[in-house]
DNA sequence: ATCATGTCATTGACATGTCAGCCATAGGAG
DNA sequence: CTCCTATGGCTGACATGTCAATGACATGAT
């Protein structure tokens, strides 16, 4: 009997829900905080930040890639967007012919550096400040649970 | 000293990293999982929870925003792509000229009829499955606690 | 009735994201 | 060297999301 042992509990799917969209509105209130205070999206912050950190503050597209976890046609087309505003340039690879570097320019280094504090300023409030200590440690094993069983791709 | 009070420590910043990055990819591995089994995005699915369980499987557009939680011209935009998929039906609203009714077609009743079970499967494993009862109780209490720290709008 | 104001829903412009396919080049096998 | 395959990056088509503006209608004050 009860094939469904493997479904959810009310109250799993009402804990489900709550973790979900609480997780979804906190990431909107993020992005438009940091959109109104810098005029970043957390796209240009996550490119910006990996540049700012490169040696040279340059990248290979495929490195940046993988350093911030994107595909590499969401990234063609971030930076393509990112490029019109002057906040990045691309460049030949004088090694591999088929490769582009990602430049840092002045005007996205001077971005990312005004958006860093605004910025960490609104994760500490929304998130870190919203938790105890022992919730805080127990998001962090929380998220470190849920990613270790999620299937490799 | 210290000006920086109000910014996050290093571990901090760790855990907040951690925990935003799990939740995209879970959220991202729930999306693919969805689409796979059923055809239908997170958002077709929620219109069509709503819509199942009004009376009459129909709704004012304005409330079904409110029961979901979208802005109304997400809503919008999205009903208009579910109309193309024959999902959902707009009429007129009888008491309000300015109004217009969302409706449940036989395709999207289906539809839904044919997600659910896949769809929970798919939250207890990813989710449910990968906390122990005391982690799953924790996530409920931080994602209440992050809700209530989040300013109104 | 008239008018001022607010609400309902849609639309257009644009940013963001996924997917599949393209093309040039790299790199190894023969 | 020539071919074969894999890789790096880009592109087009489309789904999704936000924002501001619009037009139609409702509603209360006068």
């Amino acid at each position: 009997m009860a094939g469904q042992r493997n479904l959810p509990t009310r109250d799993e799917l009402r804990t489900w829900r709550e973790f979900v969209e609480t997780t979804e509105a906190l990431r909107g209130h993020l992005t438009a905080r940091l959109q109104r205070d810098t005029g970043l999206s957390p796209g240009d912050y996550a490119v910006l930040l990996a540049l700012s950190e490169a040696p040279g503050t340059r990248l290979r597209s495929s490195e940046l890639a993988t350093l911030i976890g994107w595909e590499r046609s969401r990234l063609s087309h971030h930076l393509a967007r990112m490029e019109r505003r002057q906040l990045i340039r691309r460049e030949e690879c004088a090694t591999d012919n088929r490769g582009a570097e990602v430049v840092l320019s002045e005007t996205g280094a001077e971005a990312f550096r005004a958006a860093t504090v605004p910025h960490l300023r609104a994760i500490r409030e929304l998130f870190v400040d919203a938790l105890t200590p022992e919730q805080l440690t127990a998001a962090g094993e929380i998220a470190a649970a849920l990613r270790a069983h999620l299937p490799d791709r």
